[in-house]
DNA sequence: TGTACATCAGTGAACGCGCGTTCACTGATGTAC
DNA sequence: TGTACATCAGTGAACGCGCGTTCACTGATGTAC
């Protein structure tokens, strides 16, 4: 494959970007190499270059891209007229599933990627692609209830919800792994949050 | 130093391992190296395999030795009579805290280490080792108050607190990182844990 | 529309580097008498 | 208590490996006429 079309160019770049956002949620920004992230695309490493100025660059466009697909599937959510549970119910219910907890490649990006952008200096290209990421998807969650909701209450429930599936993640194998998300869910689904 | 005397050999071991505690904590399993966490005790690389079985093993022997730090100050928390503020709201403000955003190496490894546990498989040692620091910690955590609490308030509670602390680092330099700490303090210190 | 040529997406070999792990060696420590 | 010797904690060089990145090369794509 010595010369693609621009277009196949293109549509090589956003499949690599695709895959690496996958990689790193399940592996991490260091256990993802370039040679895997093509191979994962159908290419070899050595044009890698031609898409990306470094490998940091391909892991803060993946970050990105985790995100706004998260975001977009909450969007969705809350677009959806009437379901049989409140948007709000199905968003908590499934981001506390066993399915969420057993599948970090498509699952959220504020968990799978909070520790890699911690491990980063503030600047980096992955830190600020993080901080984008989450300020997109508090956006979002604000507007899962039809008549809004505090950004401060909105905090609280998702450091809540990132907590409980990232130690649920830690620990899986062992019972407590189930017991922290039934718990959790039952908490954020029993009881509306009430700043006293 | 050709030859250590039993007693120096003991003492080597166990400032490796303190060492690779606080290393493993800033940078993650799989940024700490064993010459790095070697050096950290003031040996050379050559020695490592006559204290641990491989690099896995000191990492999970790192992780138990971050849990055990912690849950001791805890339960010294627990046990000072009658501070100025309460065990738990001393404990609360501490953890959700600037300094322990900046300063993982003495964090909380509930925190610093889950996602690299839940990278490794099931029924690996550093899966194993947290699985049983993390339920050291929740018991510690059932008893800052004098009455005890419930495991279930105990575990929302600590999933909130990790949440909020990892958000918090990953945008460490943005004005949203200050702002998630001072949200769930105030949302943890404010209001009980409401059953309902 | 057809031809001549420049562009450049992708290939695969190569680079220097640090990793986890092994091993022959050193010489003070620990032990047997 | 003193001596002879075996043990073994720590050293530093070496191993094979995969990494991020570079580069000469190929040949279809895109462009100028």
């Amino acid at each position: 494959m010595p010369r693609a079309s621009r277009a196949d160019a293109e549509r090589h770049r956003e499949q690599v970007i695709e895959a690496a956002a996958k990689l790193v949620r399940a592996h991490g920004a260091g256990n993802v190499s370039v040679p895997q992230a093509m191979a994962a695309a159908g290419l070899t490493h050595g044009g890698f270059y031609r898409h990306f100025a470094s490998k940091d660059d391909l892991i803060a466009q993946a970050c990105s891209a985790a995100f706004a697909e998260r975001v977009k599937a909450l969007d969705d959510l809350t677009e959806t007229d009437a379901p049989e549970a409140s948007p709000r119910a199905t968003f908590l219910n499934g981001y506390l599933s066993t399915l969420h907890r057993d599948n970090a490649a498509l699952g959220c990006p504020g968990a799978a990627l909070a520790v890699d952008a911690a491990r980063t200096e503030p600047g980096t290209p992955l830190r600020q692609a993080f901080t984008d990421g989450l300020r997109e998807l508090i956006a979002s969650m604000r507007q899962l209830d039809s008549d809004g909701t505090d950004e401060e209450t909105v905090i609280v429930e998702l450091s809540t919800m990132v907590g409980a599936l990232m130690l649920s993640r830690a620990c899986a194998g062992d019972p407590l792994s189930d017991e922290i998300l039934t718990v959790v869910r039952r908490h954020l689904l029993g009881e509306e949050a009430d700043p006293a």
